[in-house]
DNA sequence: TTGTAGCGTTACAACATGTAACACTTCGCG
DNA sequence: CGCGAAGTGTTACATGTTGTAACGCTACAA
């Protein structure tokens, strides 16, 4: 009884994810384009479909505009927003708010590979020396924007 | 109709993250004392608790040991651990797998400050010495133990 | 005008989660 | 020895989430 929770950032479910992830990959699409798309791998009725993108909508990971009669969907969030956001989820729940000792982690698990760390560095030093003139914001226009 | 999906990696709602949590934190420790412990934040019937504890447990969190009549709750799994894997998860499905991108994308969202950036640059350093010598393989002993 | 494409609405089964009651067992105590 | 307390096992149930879909309404084309 009772369960007066605000909602958690909600999740995805596989099917959900599929098609966001579609989405993503193949740009703005009608319902039923993203339909056929996914049919060989998750075959669903033309009314199916559409409940997903529409909780997809709900949930704030796509919009849509109209063409003629049609719903052209198309992402909301870019990936790696999305990304970042779930993951410092992770580390608040997880790592009591260090990302630094989940990202060691992940170099202690290898999931992280020689290659990366390499690039990683690189941009790792950038963003020092970016740091050196300002102590807070990034040099770059872009991205940003992962509030809760 | 018809869910015979193989089950995802299950999530942990927020009771259970907070027993969890406890766990973590306190170390081993009976239904009751845990309950005790959250009390003040989350009041719970003791027959709660234990479920709540029950369920960690077929997840695979936590493990319980007797002593005499009393089951004394460990975590089965570190949290570092299991930050890993979830933020594996959320790679693959995020990020085509491209961990890279996702640690660039926490540089450019400052989920990652300059302090740890330099922390970071040195394990990355100390992790790339080792792989000098073999190609895989972490120099640590500790941790490891990933597998989805 | 009638079929059809496409949307809105509603439904429902299976699971996940929070919450808990009730029943059963064992141990210390009077 | 029998009792009550502490602990465990079992079962239940309300809500929310996710997958899947049927129906029904509307506007446009033939």
């Amino acid at each position: 009884m009772a369960r007066i929770q605000i909602p958690r950032p909600k999740n995805l479910g596989e099917v959900e994810q599929a098609v966001l992830e579609h989405v993503w990959a193949q740009g703005p699409c009608s319902a039923e384009a993203c339909r056929e798309a996914l049919a060989s791998t998750r075959p669903m009725k033309e009314s199916t479909i559409r409940t997903v993108l529409r909780r997809l909508e709900e949930k704030g990971y796509v919009r849509h505009t109209t063409e003629g009669r049609t719903f052209i969907f198309s992402a909301a969030q870019d990936r790696q927003n999305v990304a970042v956001r779930a993951v410092k989820n992770i580390i608040d729940r997880f790592c009591g708010g260090s990302a630094e000792e989940l990202v060691l982690g992940m170099v202690d698990h290898e999931v992280l590979d020689r290659k990366q760390l390499e690039r990683l560095a690189r941009k790792i030093a950038e963003q020092k020396k970016a740091g050196d003139v300002r102590q807070k914001g990034s040099s770059r226009v872009n991205s940003k924007e992962v509030k809760p």
